[in-house]
RNA sequence: GCCGAUGUAGCUCAGUUGGCCAGAGCAGCUGAUUUGUAAUCAGCUGGUCGGGGGUUCGAAUCCCUCCAUCGGCUCCA
């Protein structure tokens, strides 16, 4: 007699199968359908939940939950099997080539290789080709458990030295291949049970990318690509793209002509034009306001400071060799550096005068211009520039003090990126190399005294983070926000750090209610991140139409005809002095030329005047991207204006 | 910095295997038109074809080099 199994659902029903029942079995059991669309399946036992093939034989009592396209883990098996079909491909086009890894990805797949001869992007349709013509004939991947030994004899035979180095890793007796076609490969499974699911591909690009993320070791060639289940479905994706690049800030920057670059200024130096300019005070405007709320005190510094200032900060030994070099004087032993951060100058602030616990804490904020020498090929846009402003803060806290100020800190993020409607942001919790603690300053008590108080805060606020090792400042750990841009790249905003040990190399002390010196604490702080970057993921998380109480012009007035010229001006002097930022077009164009014009540059509103509105002493309103809103007196048209920006912004807790 | 690609007018792009003074649309300027909710018409201006070097009778086109940009990698105080 056959052992029997219970498979429980994830809707609590539960059900018997022979024991060795497979995920597809169940699947097949239920619905043809079911058994169509399933990919993989998500299995609990005794020994944990795990994500596995349909074809793995299920022997114990289990949960199971089958999992289809619509499932994050699903996509990601589909991914991580198209990139096994690359591998296939590559490995019949192009043979004796070497595989590094191949892992699915947010959106796609790669797979690293060593082909014997270069490959680029004009090669990819013709892999894609077959690809598409290997994924029709239904390889199935099949799953071997393989010893060391065996595995390290597979691929000394091949010739492969990527995957013995990833084989000399692993532990005996937890080693599998995957065989489809071809193409043997070293991998943890899971996977499809067949390749005939992957109806649609693309592959994306070509780039190089370092073996294991090294750039001492051997630059290897990655594709990327896509792949889905029907072909509709990689339209729409490729679509999506396609209106992703239309919100690209690059192009938005230079069409509402917000900035520019200048091969003659030097790369990744932004120029702010005078809408860009505009925008940018009104929203440093904006924060000051937030913080001088809460207890901020403006200070402006200098952007070149004495070399000490650095070599003291601890910066220099760091980063000196890779920075702008120093500015030399005429006199011989004299360096001053452009400064890469304000925490040095705002240090020497707050030694200036003997400080009481009373005192504290002392929250001192600067848009500081900074520059740093980022290597040539990071620079992107905005978002990853040499020369750019910080909306900077140090905040100098009793211990008794910094779980509060940090939490104050976050909230003043929250209320930022409510404000502008960044919803999907994530937070982080970046700490400390968990083995490796060389690359640090500062001891391993303060270190984690600073750790804690930020897992504290986060927890206290409630506030949902992934926490990631290694990724601290070389001085602090620090919690980041970070917000996708249009295509999906994930940016940091927003930051606050704790630190421990600057206040230690500049010597900085209160004095206590016991009369004693005492070592304040530091918190680095900026919520936007830097203004560059912020305005550019701001341009691509509105696609250029920012809310109407930042937006560089508000209104625009479109007379019918030259013939109402003075009119129109009038209606725009009106609500300029209401503080509405009004323009008129004057041009000798006809009133569908200029409402065409002004719906490309995203103005919110559009006023048409004629004979009618002169003569009755109104306008009609037209709303961008919405029509004609009807007619309006210009006073009623103001007060509507500034109910709706009131609207947009919360007032401060 | 590394791998790969790209660079033609302010913008978007044509320019066949090297061969007449390098083209178009939009923008700009001038003129006509005086207009009612997403492009009025006509004319004109504008380019050391990213910079430099080379091959050739002849280079936007081929080669070298530098610069910049794009996609990644690495890095990101």
């Amino acid at each position: 007699m056959k052992k029997t199994i219970n498979i429980t659902f994830p809707d609590g029903g539960r059900r018997e199968f022979e024991a060795g029942v497979t995920a597809m079995g169940i699947a097949e059991s239920i619905s043809s359908r079911l058994a169509n669309e399933v990919l993989a399946a998500k299995v609990g036992d005794a020994k944990g939940t795990r994500v596995q093939d349909l074809m793995t034989p299920i022997t114990e009592d289990s949960s199971v939950r089958l999992l289809k396209w619509e499932d994050e883990e699903a996509r990601q098996v589909f991914w991580h099997t198209s990139s096994h079909l690359l591998a296939e491909a590559i490995e019949a086009l192009y043979p004796g080539t070497k595989f590094g890894i191949g892992p699915a990805i947010e959106s796609g797949f790669y797979y690293d290789i060593d082909s014997p001869e270069p490959i680029t992007e004009a090669d990819l349709p013709k892999i894609e080709a077959k690809m598409m013509e290997l994924a029709k004939v239904a390889t199935p991947l099949e799953r071997r458990e393989v010893s060391k030994a065996e595995a390290l004899k597979t691929f000394e035979e091949k010739g492969d030295e990527y995957k013995l180095e990833l084989i000399n890793d692993l532990e005996d007796g937890t080693i599998t291949f995957y065989t489809n076609g071809c193409f043997t490969d070293l991998c943890r499974g899971p996977h499809l049970p067949n390749t005939s699911h992957i109806k649609a591909l693309k592959l994306t690009g070509v780039a190089g990318a370092y073996w294991r993320g090294d750039e001492k070791r051997k630059m290897l060639t990655r594709i990327y690509g896509v792949a889905f289940p029907k072909k509709s479905m990689l339209d729409e994706h490729l679509a999506m793209m396609e209106e992703a690049k239309k919100r690209d800030h690059r192009k938005l920057g230079r069409e509402l002509e917000l900035f520019a670059f200048s091969q003659r200024v030097g790369q990744g130096l932004p120029m702010w034009l005078p809408k860009g300019a505009a925008l940018r005070e009104r929203l440093e405007g904006f924060l000051k306001k937030i913080q001088r709320a809460h207890g901020y005190e403006q200070v402006i510094t200098p952007h070149i400071g004495l070399k000490e200032l650095w070599v003291t900060s601890g910066h220099y030994a760091k980063y000196g060799k890779d920075s702008f070099q120093p500015i030399r004087t005429p006199d011989e032993d004299e360096e001053f550096l452009l400064k890469p951060m304000n925490c040095p100058h705002h240090c020497e602030i707050f030694r200036l005068k003997p400080r009481s616990y009373r005192d504290l804490p002392v929250r001192l904020a600067e848009f500081g211009n900074v520059y740093r020498y980022e290597q040539s090929g990071e620079l992107h846009g905005l978002t990853r520039v040499r020369g750019f402003t910080q909306d900077d803060a140090h905040i100098f806290v009793r211990p008794d003090q910094l779980l509060e100020e940090f939490e104050k800190v976050m909230d003043i993020v929250l209320y930022i990126f409510k404000t502008l409607k960044f919803e999907n942001f994530t937070a982080q919790i970046s700490l400390r190399d968990r083995e490796n603690h060389e690359k640090y300053i500062g001891t391993d008590e303060n270190w984690d005294k600073a750790e804690a108080a930020i897992v504290q805060a986060v927890k206290n606020k409630g506030l949902e983070a992934t926490v990631e090792y290694g990724e601290a400042a070389f001085y602090g750990p620090k919690l980041d926000f970070m917000v996708k841009d249009a295509i999906g790249r994930r940016w940091q905003l927003g930051t606050i750090q704790v630190d421990y040990n600057l206040p230690e190399r500049f010597d900085l002390t209160y004095t206590g209610a016991d009369d004693k010196p005492h070592r304040p604490i530091m918190i680095h702080r900026a919520p936007f991140g830097s203004m560059e970057r912020f305005v550019a993921v701001l341009l691509e998380h509105t696609a250029g139409k920012f809310p109407l109480w930042l937006t560089p012009d508000q209104a625009v007035v479109l007379p019918i005809s030259e013939k109402f010229n003075d009119y129109a001006r009038k209606v725009s002097d009106v609500l300029n002095n209401s503080d509405i930022r009004t323009t008129v077009d004057e041009r000798n164009e006809k009133i569908g030329r200029k409402i065409r014009d002004n719906e490309l540059k995203r103005i919110p509103f559009m006023l048409v005047v004629g004979e009618k509105e002169q003569a009755d002493g109104v306008v009609s309103v037209r709303a961008q991207g919405e029509g004609d809103k009807g007619q309006m007196r210009v006073e009623e048209f103001a007060t509507w204006v500034a109910e709706l920006v009131e609207k947009e912004i919360e007032p401060i807790k």
